[in-house]
DNA sequence: TCTCTTACTGAAAAAATTTTTCAGTAATAT
DNA sequence: ATATTACTGAAAAATTTTTTCAGTAAGAGA
């Protein structure tokens, strides 16, 4: 199923601030703040409004379609997603953010974790952060 | 070694703005905000601006003695960190915040990882979020 | 293909958050 | 005590995010 028919079948339209969002994300090489992803979207359609961009990534990422990556100093960057659960890798040197799968590698610790504290735990954040292949081939860190 | 021990050993003073926010977080019962730090700081110290606020967090953040916390909505909310590397556990309901130790635990899911994309990683960012015990037996969520 | 309905749009304004600036203050060392 | 300078609060500036609103266009149905 396609992006255009996931938005539809949950009740949205696909509507161009939504094509040029994730056409934007698709060329990124790394997260994009909204900001960033408004200046980019404008030069595919000039017309773009900025507010179209945060409502757009609302919706996407409700939609599964984008992931919000979080990160030391600001946490407004936003990735394409792939469907379903996944969690990010991402390099500290050139921004590149890499999304791998395994939610079921947590269970060990989530089980320790919900004896231990009484809690239900029902989702998790994970990321990892450090040096892709050819950072850490580039020179001193 | 007191946490005023561990900021002056790093070269920065203890002063009132940074004892403050400290007090503040160790009565909160769950994550705050700059803004909500500083309305409540201001009850002990009417004269703490909100620069100072965001000023002490900086600094406490570095010196490890305060964690930030990551959410779906805002990413903005402080808690007390203990000493050395923690996860945090956060309940949806009541927004309670639990810190639980286990850097340990990742380590194969880190190998699994590194061997399949190459990355070195250096660090990550683990959070539970979950229903803690009581407010799992009060009512339907 | 031509309506109709309304989800959606961009721009402007408003609100909220965060950073910078600066003259004065107070924490630490001597 | 005195000197040094890291640090402070307030105000201003910058930035980000939300709200409002009149108009537009996506998708459904005829
Ligand atoms: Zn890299
Ligand atoms: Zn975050
Ligand atoms: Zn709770
Ligand atoms: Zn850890």
């Amino acid at each position: 199923m396609s992006w255009e028919e996931r938005l539809n079948q949950a009740g949205w339209r696909v509507t161009m601030p939504r094509r040029v969002v994730l056409r934007v994300l698709q060329q990124a090489r790394r997260p994009l703040s909204p900001q960033e992803i408004h200046a980019r979207g404008r030069r595919i359609h000039p017309s773009l409004g900025l507010v179209s961009v945060y409502r757009a990534l609302e919706v996407l990422e409700q939609a599964g379609l984008v992931r919000r990556v979080h990160r030391e100093a600001r946490c407004d960057g936003y990735i394409l997603a792939s469907p379903g659960h996944h969690h990010v890798l991402i390099c500290r040197r050139c921004g590149r953010a890499v999304e791998f799968p395994g939610a079921e590698d947590l269970s060990g610790l989530i089980d320790q974790v919900e004896r231990r504290t009484g809690f239900r735990v029902e989702d998790h954040l994970l990321q990892l952060i450090g040096l892709c292949a050819p950072c850490r081939g580039s020179g001193p860190a």
